[in-house]
DNA sequence: GTATTGATCTTCT
DNA sequence: GAAGATCAATACA
């Protein structure tokens, strides 16, 4: 269950559509539901939904999420038993789900990926977005309410 | 406990 | 050659 996203688009400083289309990102300005990999750092995989029609260059980071399913699967990929740390973060998220380069383009609706509506509304909090040092003000990272999966405030499990 | 830095790779200057 | 939408190990208080 995704519990923590980040916004970003084409007139956003941070974004990496802001600069316009480049190698890097040319799937961030694809059909919309398609998935965005990147490599972070060098040695991280984040993942992003892509969110506006074709050419836009807007999407949305999946910056954490709720394991909720094949725990042991994903424990086994991070090397760890803290539920709270399995998929707290955008390079901690990929590693769990298994994601990378190779999932660039893909659609989020097909093949290995599902995605849900949630099943009841919920709460949702903004505040500014973490790990960027541009447009940092911006309250565009969108997080589940009394959540203990989220990213930011250290979960103690 | 918080602060700092290394790991490691793609893209841009 | 530097920096980045990060993580985790190490250094210090």
């Amino acid at each position: 269950m995704i519990v923590e996203t980040e916004a970003y688009e084409p007139t956003d400083p941070a974004s990496h559509s802001f600069a316009g289309k480049k190698t890097r990102n040319a799937t961030m300005f694809g059909a919309p539901g398609l998935l965005y990999v990147y490599r972070s750092y060098g040695i991280h995989w984040c993942a992003n939904v892509v969110c506006c029609e074709e050419g836009v260059g807007a999407a949305v980071l999946l910056r954490a999420l709720e394991p909720t399913d094949r725990l042991d699967v994903m424990r086994a990929r991070r090397g760890l038993d803290d539920i709270g740390l399995l998929a707290a973060g955008p390079g901690r998220l990929t590693q769990a789900l298994d994601i990378s380069g190779a999932h660039d383009g893909l659609d989020i609706l097909t093949s290995p990926f599902t995605m849900r509506p949630p099943e009841a509304s919920v709460e949702v909090v903004a505040s500014p977005r973490v790990g960027i040092t541009l447009a940092a003000d911006r309250l565009w990272r969108y997080s589940l309410a009394g959540s203990s999966f989220v990213s930011r405030p250290r979960p103690r499990a």
